[in-house]
RNA sequence: CGGGGUGUAGCUCAGCUGGCAGAGCGCUUGGUUCGGGACCAAGAGGCCGUGUGUUCAAGUCACAUCACUCCGACCA
């Protein structure tokens, strides 16, 4: 459409290099920029906005089941971080250490919290001493340091910002009932908000938190058919109970140890936004997040009242609870359109001098470029179900994908041929030994991605060793 | 951490066998425009990533270093 014209701003086509396509979405739609700190993001107003939203959304969520929000210690103390032998061996090597305060040097290096289980244990065996001090429903928003080796911008960064739950509870089956019930939530915020499809499921052992005793997660596939894992959920047993000594008198003055959960989502969301359902004009966001879910452009606007009609339905839009944005800047209609649709703005409404004539405007939906008239007596309702069937529609393109990188294979050959030339979900059976999952994944490149709840039965045997199968995996490479 | 690529204006980049720092877009001001990235005119804007070396002379050559990026390895 625009040969003969100079483009102000274009982005790499995903066919042809999807890791720039993805890094162009993250500067040109504004949101995020490089720092001098490596590694690390400046988060820009855009996309801290749309994590806003989604904090907003989940801690709706998590308050109305009961949980609380603290904030814990930004620091640990090296012999906290020991206390837990797995969990320490997980960390510590891609943890951040403080060895001088001020001038002077440390007698105990401090670590940078790549994550909260000992300090919120430490606290655990503080205040809880009686069963009626439990559970303990704790949930903190905050950010964490790694210290990656590759980085990329929302995806892996030495800093990112997530929610931690914590929670502690005087019995097996509360506990594990916490796992799974904040799993369901993880799963109804992408799919009903972030229109994103997962697959829910349990990791294997190779692939479970350290220091957990099961972790559950759900997956989701971005367009070039890798995956990411989305959430997770964790039941600790009484492991960190036991290592940070937390005991309680239970109801029949009986000495017991808790057991325990942590779960948690991250900016890394956002990545898997824009790899669900971003396209080759830019970032598509799924209105229940979209910082504007509406943008006013005025066409002609210093004519005949444009500027003015367009003032008065930003006005109403709002009051409507829509999140309206009207653009009275002195660009080109033609400019703000490409510019918006970078942003993903879901829907556009275009109002010029001929529709105020007619009592009406033109709307155009960001995900198909789809335009109708509509009265603009009847916004108030026709763009909440715009809105609806935009987020409807996102799902089942998103969905479509997922289902149609899904094979299943039967033998290790089958698995790499299902994986040549483009990243998949591989389902297949498996007999449960750490063994045969460690000889797919040096085979195949391809990592075990959970064992999902709905199970199928593709056959009855593990593809490597010939052993009986015990559950169908999911296989796949991953972000 | 290993291998490749790239660092020059806000952005994308040109700058040959060393010899005055360049273009397009963006930005500012004024005007005409406005239904898919408008046009005219006048401006502003540079420690050539950083450091050391070679040279009469370095954006250009050498070495080092830092950052970004891709591919591996690693990674809740």
């Amino acid at each position: 459409m625009a040969d003969d014209k100079k483009l102000v701003t274009q982005i790499t086509s995903m066919e042809d290099d999807f890791a720039q396509w993805y890094t162009d979405i993250v500067k040109k739609a504004e949101l995020a920029d490089y720092s001098s700190m490596k590694g690390c993001i400046v988060v820009r107003p855009y996309a801290y906005a749309i994590w806003e939203n989604i904090q907003h959304i989940f801690d709706g969520m998590i308050k109305e089941t009961g949980h609380e929000n603290v904030a814990m210690p930004i620091f640990i103390p090296e012999s906290l971080l020991q206390k837990e032998k797995d969990h320490v061996e997980g960390f510590a090597p891609e943890v951040a250490w403080v060895t001088y305060g001020g001038n002077e040097k440390l007698e105990e290096r401090l670590c940078v919290r790549p994550t909260s289980e000992t300090l919120f244990c430490e606290h655990y065996a503080h205040i809880v001493h009686s069963y009626r001090d439990l559970p303990k429903l704790y949930n903190q928003w905050c950010s964490v340091v790694r210290w990656e080796k590759t980085t990329r911008p929302f995806l892996r960064t030495r800093e990112f910002w997530w929610q931690e739950g914590h929670t502690i509870h005087e019995t097996e089956a509360e506990a594990r009932k916490e796992t799974l019930d904040i799993l369901d939530l993880y799963e109804k915020l992408l799919t009903e908000y972030l229109c994103m499809p997962v697959i829910k499921g349990r990791k294997t052992d190779k692939e479970k938190f350290a220091g957990a005793e099961e972790t559950y997660t759900v997956e989701a596939m971005m367009h070039d058919g890798k995956a990411l894992q989305s959430g997770t959920s964790h039941y600790f047993g009484d492991g960190f109970a036991k290592a940070f000594s937390i005991q309680f008198a239970d109801r029949n003055n009986k000495l017991c140890y808790p057991h325990q959960t942590s779960w948690g989502i991250s900016t890394r969301l956002i990545g898997g936004i824009i790899m669900t359902h971003g396209d080759n004009s830019g970032l598509v966001l799924p209105p229940a997040i979209a910082p504007i879910q509406v943008v006013i452009v005025p066409v002609a606007m210093h004519k005949g009242g444009v500027l003015e009609k367009a003032a008065e339905l930003e006005k109403r839009l709002k009051a409507a609870g829509i999140r309206a944005k009207l653009d009275a800047s002195e660009q080109t209609p033609g400019w703000k359109y490409a510019e918006y649709e970078m942003k993903g703005v879901p829907i556009r409404l275009e109002i010029g001098p001929r529709d105020i004539e007619n009592g009406s405007c033109v709307l155009v939906r960001r995900d198909n470029r789809e335009k109708t008239v509509c009265a603009l007596d009847s916004l108030e309702t026709a763009i909440p179900e715009m809105l609806c069937e935009f987020g409807k529609a996102i799902y089942k393109k998103a969905k479509d994908n997922l289902e149609n990188n899904i094979v299943e294979a039967h033998s290790l050959e089958e698995m790499k041929a299902a994986i040549e030339g483009k990243a998949r979900f591989v389902k297949a059976m498996w007999c449960g030994d750490e063994e045969c999952e460690n000889i797919i994944k040096e085979q195949t490149g391809m990592p075990s991605r959970c064992i999902p709840f709905e199970q199928e039965h593709i056959s009855d045997v593990c593809p490597v060793c010939g052993k009986p199968a015990k559950h169908m995996v999911v296989f796949g490479i991953s972000y």
